[in-house]
DNA sequence: GAAACGTGGGA
DNA sequence: TTCCCAAGTTT
């Protein structure tokens, strides 16, 4: 697709990138698709066909793999990935399966890799998907971009890289290797939020539509294994002659950054509330918001002056509508997410009166120690588990330890 | 358009 | 220790 004609440079928005690389655009897909073909990670399992072998051009793969791999992959590096792929395929083989899955089994093969948005969402569309295919009797995969940024947390950029990937499709797509990549070629000048149309512009015009898929492979490769975030091996890389933050002599500067906002911290109150016959109260958060769909131990956040033992029967009072009495601290975490910082204070609880009643939770639950496993928890709460099991070996009577528990002591 | 949304690894 | 950051999307 040719450029339109007489694009009109604004001053404020920085160069055109476009521009910037124009002339010499066939050239830098020739050298890119070069060294890929030396240097390119070829052995993901999902870019193989079913031989095992990297597929001929055009040649097309089965998007189920391709479509969980890449929801997986977003703000997710490859490494991180590689085992949770795995285990998934090997439970939730196929559309169907996933469709036909509880969340709570999808979530619990999603624990512990963080936005667990994706997974809900990756739930969804697979039901979408296969209701469709049931009524309408027929291949459920989306052919073109629409129809895949049509799912939900299907996003331009992941439609494109799920396109390319299955059918060799020429789709461009601007993931933080490709976009980072860009921004030191042309040695852009603003942060890539303020200047995302042209980064996108910038990606299609470069894409290689004769062999998309290895493009867009290799331009994620270099971005991941050569243009790296801190100390880019420049000597290394098939574009420095083209590169302008090389030129300049500073290609770490780029892209340049918005100075980022400090987090919040708060401090909050945890009861692990225990019963008399040694059961441990949970809740299930609400779906929406942050760690939605996943369960905890319940708690709130601590008020100004306000004692950490008071905080914790006052949130279980408000939420739960019982009464406790908050004996000695059990442990204390602290977990930085992506925009606070939190210092969970957690207590072992005596439970008193009052059935719990899921005021600001999905559902609560009474469930054994041992039992824990079989719900998904945010890896904050992993770790109030695991504290709460060393809590309850210990206090247990020689002998009736947890099987494993007192040997992998020993 | 800005802010929300996780986690673990590396410097 | 602390900070930065990663194959982005949604609201």
């Amino acid at each position: 697709m040719p450029l339109p004609p007489g694009r009109i440079r604004s001053p404020q928005s920085g160069s055109d990138p476009v521009d910037a690389i124009q002339d010499r655009v066939p050239a830098l897909r020739r050298s890119l698709l070069a060294w890929w073909q030396l240097h390119g990670r070829h052995a993901i399992p999902w870019k193989l066909n079913p031989a095992g072998s990297p597929p001929a051009e055009g040649e097309p793969l089965d998007p189920y793999p391709i479509w969980v791999a890449e929801v997986m992959l977003q703000q997710t590096q490859l490494a991180v990935v590689l085992p949770y792929w795995h285990r998934w395929m090997a439970t939730l083989t196929d559309l169907g399966a996933l469709a036909a899955a509880r969340e709570q089994e999808v979530l619990l093969l999603w624990q512990g890799l963080g936005y667990y948005a994706r997974a809900r969402r990756l739930h969804q569309g697979a039901r979408l998907l296969w209701d469709r295919a049931q009524a309408g009797e027929g291949n459920p995969w989306p052919g073109d971009l629409e129809g895949w940024q049509a799912l939900p947390g299907i996003g331009r950029s992941t439609a494109a890289s799920i396109l390319s990937s299955a059918y060799d499709r020429p789709a461009a797509l601007l993931d933080g290797n490709a976009l980072r990549v860009l921004a030191r070629l042309t040695a852009h000048p603003l942060p890539p939020r303020r200047a995302h149309a042209g980064f996108w512009r910038l990606s299609e015009s470069l894409l290689d539509r004769r062999r998309p898929r290895a493009f867009n492979q290799a331009l994620m490769d270099l971005g991941a294994t050569v243009c790296t975030p801190r100390s880019p091996a420049c000597g290394a890389c098939p574009w420095s002659r083209s590169c302008a933050a090389y030129a300049a002599g500073d290609p770490a500067r780029y892209p340049v950054k918005d100075q980022p906002r400090p987090a919040p911290f708060e401090v909050i109150g945890v009861g692990v509330v225990l019963n008399a016959s040694g059961q441990v109260l949970i809740d299930q958060r609400l779906q929406e918001g942050l760690l939605g769909g996943l369960w905890e131990f319940p708690g709130g956040k601590q008020e100004p002056g306000e004692p950490i033992e008071a905080t914790i029967r006052r949130e279980l009072q408000e939420e739960l509508a019982i009464e406790v009495e908050v004996e000695e601290e059990l442990v204390v975490v602290e977990h930085a997410y992506s925009h606070k910082r939190l210092r969970f204070v957690v207590h072992l609880c005596r439970w008193l009166s009052g059935d719990p009643r899921p005021l600001a939770s999905q559902q609560v639950r009474w469930v054994m120690p041992a039992d824990l496993d079989a719900y998904p928890f945010p890896a904050a709460n992993a770790r109030i588990i695991e504290a709460l099991r060393r809590r309850l070996d210990a206090d247990a009577p020689a002998g009736h330890r947890h099987p494993g528990e007192s040997r992998a002591a020993a």
